[in-house]
DNA sequence: TAGTGGTCTAGACCACTCA
DNA sequence: GAGTGGTCTAGACCACTAG
């Protein structure tokens, strides 16, 4: 009982590895994420492997509880750590990255050729007269419109689950006159619009960029506030090109990369 | 100089427009971010309008000054406030978010076009005998390696700025072979390299993910520890197909959104 | 019930900026 | 020198999990 490192399954490792320099340049609570994410990083600690409790690891180094906590809030946001409330601190171990070659498949169609499932659950569908959807033009002031489909459009919210662990919290908004009168998530949305429309939509361009994951990112997606996420929002098109979907996906940064070819 | 509020040069705002909830299921912190966050989404901050200081906002909602930090921090790495050591908080402006349409064009070429000014400086040219370089290897664990031109690479790190703002930190790496005999940031490492070279460089694949910054990243692009970052990375070819570079680009998540069309 | 992480406090000292 | 943000402490209480 007092020593703590006995009462840890976990291989004997040198905490406090290095001792903290009050002096240095670096603050206190940034050399323990250093000097956590070192030995993390090298191997001496495995993914799944308990790390000593924060109250032990104040101890070891020497500094407050508060100091510890800082540091590893750091490391729970970049996914380093994963902690649970009232068990215990543990690396965390890499979600399996998938490389989406982003064109004409859809994410149900490209994933099920390399045997992997994906889940959609319809989190909200609801129609809004005015096209000028709040929810959809903060980010970047750009209003979502549909110049050869004007009235009413109904908007979509959903969750995409891949392999049964979250994958994106996507948006999307389509003109009523088009929407497929029910979707359930259980196919693409445009393959529903497709077969409900009669003509066939185009994945027309696509933009990245990179968000932190707010508190409700954080529910959906299951990963802390402050994780990142890479945005892809997109445009899809009729046959004639006439825009007939906008879409944003807020996509775990820790699960996707999105690979696209660059045309000569 | 008992009236905090009198002393901060801005509009008359209700702070602590909302009491906050001891019993709630929400944490006070997550209640003060999401308060203060609202007068400035609502615009009753405009940018650079100054925040109370620390302890005044503690006073004001009656919480200790570490709560009060502890929602500042999540506002600052979202790029919502910035702080000044010494000076104050004040609601962030957001910077010029640029749409690039990637392709075949440089961001140089493509900035240029547009009347921006790109500059880039070069930090670290090395030449690694092993191109199993680690830097470029331990995030997804794919070895950089050029099949056609075996043997020593060369390592570039530079920093793009475009209109005196940070932009990326980049990361190229190439065939000791075909590498230009001394390359200074003035133009595209790739024109230099198919000056050097007699072939032209083709841009081939763009893969896209998000990661928050390290504190070099931070230092580098002038962003807090935990800022979204879009991470771009890619393969360069020549005509015949062969690998020619490799590139990693860690792009400020709240300047950049890179475009791409989907090809049909 | 014991141990863990999650939250919050009151106070202290420092580094920095600016008048 | 006054005011600001940056750091750190010691201690407290709560919510959660597990034996």
């Amino acid at each position: 009982m007092s020593d703590p490192s006995v009462s840890q399954r976990q291989p004997p490792v040198f905490w406090a590895s290095r001792p903290v320099l009050r002096a240095g340049g670096m603050a206190v609570w940034q050399q323990l994420r250093a000097d956590i994410s070192r030995q993390i990083k090298d191997g001496a600690l495995s993914p799944g492997d308990a790390l000593p409790s924060e109250t032990a690891l104040a101890e070891a180094y020497g500094v407050s509880r508060l100091t510890v906590r800082r540091a590893l809030a750091d490391l729970v946001r970049a996914g380093t750590v994963r902690t649970e409330h009232g068990v215990g601190s543990f690396v965390a171990s890499q979600p399996l990255r998938h490389r989406i070659d982003d064109g004409q498949m859809s994410l149900l169609e490209s994933m099920a050729k390399r045997g992997h499932t994906v889940r959609q659950l319809v989190l909200d569908v609801r129609q809004m007269d005015d096209p000028g959807v709040p929810g959809f033009t903060d980010a970047w002031g750009e209003p979502y419109e549909f110049p050869s489909f004007p009235g009413p459009v109904v908007e979509y919210q959903y969750i995409r689950w891949v392999d049964e662990l979250p994958w994106s919290a996507s948006f999307a908004v389509v003109p009523a006159a088009l929407a497929p009168p029910s979707w359930d998530g259980a196919n693409s949305l445009f393959a529903a619009m497709s077969a409900a429309h009669g003509t066939k939509v185009w994945r027309d361009d696509r933009r990245f960029s990179a968000v932190l994951a707010t508190p409700d990112d954080a529910a959906w997606l299951k990963v802390p506030v402050g994780a990142p996420l890479l945005l892809l929002r997109g445009t899809n098109s009729d046959t004639e090109g006439r825009a007939v979907a906008h879409i944003v996906h807020r996509i775990r940064g820790d699960r996707a990369e999105y690979g696209v070819r660059v045309p000569r």
